[in-house]
DNA sequence: CTGTTAGCGCCTTCAG
DNA sequence: CTGAAGGCGCTAACAG
């Protein structure tokens, strides 16, 4: 034997008939005699065969394999994301290739050539935050290739994606800090890069508009979401003439970072300091006091971006989307209220 | 043009010459003229040409896939060694495909199954927490594919492994327990079917010995790691008519769990109760109290795993497991202690 | 140094 | 209903 593997001329031999009727026999073809199809299908399984879908996908031009780039999978968030995906994917008989790249752009290019090379039928993403230059995607739709992003997109692009309410989002978190009696919030925002960052920053300044407060330039800090600068703004904010009494943060890694700073300055939080972050990750439950934060429907939005997805791969007509314009699915956030806004009852 | 990639059939007509010299020129076969091969890589570079590693599988029958097949991707654990793993085999120009059950014993036997029809080269795997039947890792290594087991681990199977000091770990992280004084301390361990479970449960046992402190069976349970139950078992070890002062998890969930259920109780922790969880998650630092545990090197971990994959895969002799013993890596856990144990300076 | 041929496993014509 | 032949993209063995 020179492979480890057996195939449908391994049957066909056994059974003195010819591959075709074998591969025939094996994917349904209607005309097929009853008896030849079943002593296949018994050897088949005696044998314990599987095909193998590399082969196929060379006959057919298509893998049935979907890659999903996401910039880290260290938090709960992607793993989430990619869990729903792949619910929905493996389903529509598809299987995922996974790539992480540690919010590396370098990585991401060399990730998204190599999805390609192994001839992907179509592929999820979410970008890092250095990514600027969205070419390696434009490239991928040129050729054709279904894509879909989710959380974080581009506005240059014209790509299926799937979102959460950024905005409103935002502006909810900021009016529940407002009506708490919080009148200087400050805003960790993320990097410009990120069309989030924008969106939620956006939320926040319409919320302290609605509410007739003075925005403060000063209490507004876009930072590239490496956690170890937390402290350098945080101590920025506390350490101004008239220091925030709230804190709304891009992620929940930087809420959770900057209590901790916000703590050892011998502030009491929410007393001093309210703080709302935004993900609901786990760590947010668990920290203490617990994090009020912004809850994301994970699973949901993994399902949705498959489901956009296979649509394209299935549809028979090819969406051409430098001139129809892309499908998209926002969906709906949850502000779920802990004790670093409001003390709990009885407590 | 039929596909929406180029092959070298592509180049070679482009270049009035045979795939074969193109094949050659672009694998840095030794025998091409330096001028042909110049030419045939400047249009590969201009067409962006991308071998297909697929065809490549097909025709050398190997594909330089690996499979990774893990429990589940939420806790930080598999995340990380995942990522030390991929490091490796990147480093190798292997790719991994990562597939994860959700502990089922039945999407792990399909998801072998899976990987087996990609051909992949090898697989490292952590088998689910139900997995008590072996078959299906056996039918690997009887095809001869290369095979490594990480943190979960069979002594049914002769398979390379990589593993911590359990044993050592539990040893001394109870014997930290009983430094600080503690004399009842309860152990909520893990399933039995868990090689883990058992090594860490003689740690417990042996360390009480060497400090001549009774075992009381009362205050040992194994439990399926289902966090929903956690709620129950510590009830029942504080009902007990002598509650113990402190308590040993399997790992970190469980003792974060159990924090939330003993302070409910009205106790104070570690005044009343010291805990001690496992792994080292993202989580143990951020609890409050922050949770006195066993660090794992998850990323050394995962490299560890893949130098054994590689090795056997590399390896000209073929190493038959059912005759030789199948090496195994142990690597050194740390205690790191929080304030769950032992309350900090200065508070 | 280069072209020809065959074959990896599978499907899909095209003839019976 | 079935077999023979061709091709997907690539490499390897064999001639030159």
């Amino acid at each position: 034997m020179k492979s480890k593997y057996i195939s449908i001329i391994d049957i066909a031999k056994q059974l003195h008939i010819s591959k075709s009727t074998v591969s025939r026999a094996l994917t349904g073809h209607p005309s097929v005699h009853p008896e030849t199809r079943s002593r296949v299908l018994e050897l088949a399984q005696k044998l314990d065969y599987q095909r193998n879908p590399l082969a196929l996908g060379l006959a057919r031009n298509n893998t049935n394999i979907i890659g999903i780039l996401v910039p880290e999978i260290m938090s709960t968030y992607f793993p989430s994301v990619i869990i729903g995906a792949q619910e929905v994917l493996h389903e529509a008989g598809y299987n995922a290739i996974i790539c992480h790249n540690n919010e590396s752009y370098n990585a991401e290019v060399l990730n998204t050539k190599l999805l390609l090379s192994y001839h992907v039928d179509g592929i999820i993403v979410s970008h890092t935050k250095e990514t600027r230059n969205f070419d390696h995607f434009q490239m991928i739709q040129r050729r054709g290739i279904p894509l879909v992003f989710f959380n974080r997109t581009s506005d240059e692009l014209n790509v299926p994606h799937v979102v959460v309410d950024d905005y409103e989002a935002a502006f909810r978190a900021v009016e529940h800090l407002i009506k708490i009696g919080r009148r200087r919030i400050a805003h960790l925002a993320g990097p410009d890069s990120l069309i989030n960052t924008k969106l939620r920053q956006q939320g926040y300044l319409d919320a302290l508009k609605k509410h007739k407060i003075p925005v403060d330039p000063d209490l507004v800090i876009s930072y590239d979401l490496t956690l170890e600068k937390v402290r350098i703004y945080i101590k920025h904010f506390l350490e101004l003439p008239q220091p925030p009494d709230a804190l709304f943060t891009i992620n929940d890694p930087t809420a959770i970072a900057a209590m901790e700073v916000i703590r050892q300055k011998g502030l009491s939080i929410p007393d001093d300091i309210a703080v709302v972050g935004f993900s609901n990750d786990l760590s947010a439950r668990l920290v203490s006091p617990g994090l009020t934060t912004v809850a994301q429907p994970t699973f949901e939005i993994g399902r949705e971006a498959a489901r956009l997805l296979l649509q394209d791969i299935t549809s028979t007509v090819k969406n051409d989307y430098s001139v129809k314009k892309a499908p998209s699915v926002m969906l709906k956030t949850k502000l779920i209220i802990r004790e670093s806004t409001v003390m709990k009852q009885g407590k």
